[in-house]
DNA sequence: CAGGTTGATGTAACTAGTTACATGTGTCAA
DNA sequence: TTGACACATGTAACTAGTTACATCAACCTG
């Protein structure tokens, strides 16, 4: 049965002893096996095999200087936008031999800095995280450390640490657009907490920039399915009601279609709808969703590529912008009076 | 700048030199700082903060034998199930200083035990993995290194490792009662590929070992909203019309919902429908979905605090099945005469 | 003032691998 | 027969920490 040690492990010296060789024999058997004699390899694979021997990884990360795994620090797993972020991480990672260990920072500002320093105790060569404010603890932590770092989901060619992302305010205006074009001019904001978030920041700054001549309101809700269920409510209690609801999540705007029906309020024909992201979900929902792709696949390929470079060849890598997009389906249709 | 050294790393060896101790007293700032004296301490960490010293994971590891990490095999990332057990057992893992090694194994078969290597030599202290039939090749990986491992999402007593999770059959069968007591009787039953996935299996074995005069036809599809959405086609394509369609996963009920929508046809009243795992979009949705709850947050729990008991002191965990219990919310009616 | 105790620090031997270099053997050509 | 070379293997010194034990000074007690 598994965990249930007759002693304790057996090293290399121990097979060694029992194969009656030296260790770098049993070294060499491990690394180049090609480099030992047929007979004596199938010994030493013996001796390996009864005493059940297992190598230190981190004798030999000691000696390698590597462990060859890397952290990811996201806010949470519990928003698809993060969990398709870490596929392409983990995948594209795997390529480079790299493994990955995840940890969720819950938006809360102290822990940030306290998982990533547990993901240095425990040797990450490097680090993914998710957006470019941080606290000055990580900050300090990771200019003593010089740790590879990458900041995602927001792209700011000016940040001290490379980004790899899109352009936050670029992505709401380009919704916010789509929905002027449409003749929509009292539009609803649904947004998630924005003084924890700067990509929401950003975006939420991003609208204010543009001036379509519209009418903005703004409500602040959870970034969760029932978050945008729960504020149409909030919307509708208020008046005059909305001819456009802009939700700079996917999931929120996910929920609000879900709220909107509960009432039903048809989409598009009574409230256009849009979203930020592009979730698998957006393009199934029925009316399916309007949204600007944020690209996250590659950007968990590109951030893993450049992670992996940086960490491996020392070639530090420079900021990187992902082009977002207009994706337009059956949730926004033009406006007709009402 | 991060990641430019200026020559390599500092050890504790340049440390004592550069403040005039023992590498001893070094360790002992690091590691019992009480046990210094103020002034030599203050010595020690001024030359710990000029040389950038970052004590080394790895030789520390080397002497305590411990990593502080451990591993997750899970087939995706894309279903929120997985995403949220996922959260759950890194946020627990975490009470106990320990660390979470994502990886996915994209339910292709050889994979597992590729990753599952990957996650040893990096220096995995434990695994954790989803479903209890692997392949031959990693049932011997398992056995050979002696790694704690759990099997979660199936609850099985007679398993060889430890099995924490619930009784996939049951819970079809609480799924399917509750649609024969709502007087359906021509039931669709919707999964996901069978060989690969030991959870659908058994879900499937469950069903059919229900004998309750019921006329059941099945559909594979892929598990995803597409996969649900799609399949409505092939349902309806089929005479006679389902009563009732179970899905057995959220994310395919969700999906088939939507596609029940796009053709206009009714839920509950001209279908009842459900799935099983009770995922948050479950709730919101319109109609809110009938399912059966899989407590897999308190899985994740369970798992963790079960593995980290075993990796810090050998405590070898026993099964333990968690209850499913039937959701009753709006996709699912009785059957009135059509 | 001897003897015991405490506190601070150092020495060196551990942990478990890798690897540069040395050594020994066998084959082949001159 | 000897030198050259390849190949297999061993020795010991690395990698970077921790820690048992030794040492030494300072203080307290009888």
């Amino acid at each position: 049965m598994a965990g249930t040690q007759d002693k304790k492990r057996a090293n290399l010296r121990d097979v060694a002893k029992a194969a009656e060789v030296s260790v770098a024999t049993v070294s060499r058997v491990l690394n180049a096996p090609d480099a030992v004699s047929p007979k004596t390899r199938e010994r030493v694979e013996a001796a390996i095999r009864t005493l059940r021997f297992v190598p230190s990884a981190a004798a030999r990360a000691i000696n390698s200087g590597r462990t060859r795994f890397v952290g990811a620090l996201v806010p949470t797993l519990d928003n698809a936008i993060f969990a398709r972020f870490l596929a392409a991480l983990e995948k594209t990672l795997g390529a480079h031999q790299l493994s990955l260990v995840v940890a969720t920072t819950e938006t809360a500002p102290g822990v940030e800095a306290t998982k990533a320093k547990g993901l240095i105790d425990i040797g990450a060569e490097g680090l993914i995280v998710t957006g470019v404010s941080h606290s000055a603890e990580f900050y300090a932590l990771i200019e003593r450390t010089m740790l590879p770092t990458i900041s995602t989901s927001y792209y700011d060619a000016g940040n001290q640490m490379p980004t790899i992302g899109y352009d936050n305010a670029a992505a709401a205006q380009i919704a916010l657009t789509h929905l002027a074009e449409l003749g929509h001019r009292r539009i609803t904001v649904i947004h998630g907490n924005a003084r924890s978030n700067d990509r929401t920041q950003a975006r939420l700054s991003g609208l204010r920039a543009l001036d379509l001549g519209l009418e903005l309101s703004c409500f602040e809700t959870e970034i969760s399915l029932r978050g945008g269920s729960a504020v149409v409510e909030d919307i509708y209690a208020d008046s005059p009601r909305p001819d456009a609801i802009l939700c700079l999540s996917d999931v929120v705007a996910l929920g609000v279609l879900f709220g909107l029906q509960g009432r039903g309020i048809a989409v598009p024909d009574d409230v256009s709808l849009m979203g930020i992201d592009d979730l698998p979900s957006s393009a199934v929902a029925v009316p399916a969703l309007t949204t600007v792709h944020l690209p996250v696949t590659r950007m968990g390929e590109r951030a893993a590529e450049a992670l992996a470079r940086w960490v491996a060849h020392q070639e530090v890598p420079g900021s990187e912008r992902l082009p977002a997009s207009l994706v337009k389906r059956d949730s926004t249709a033009k406006r007709v009076a009402r």
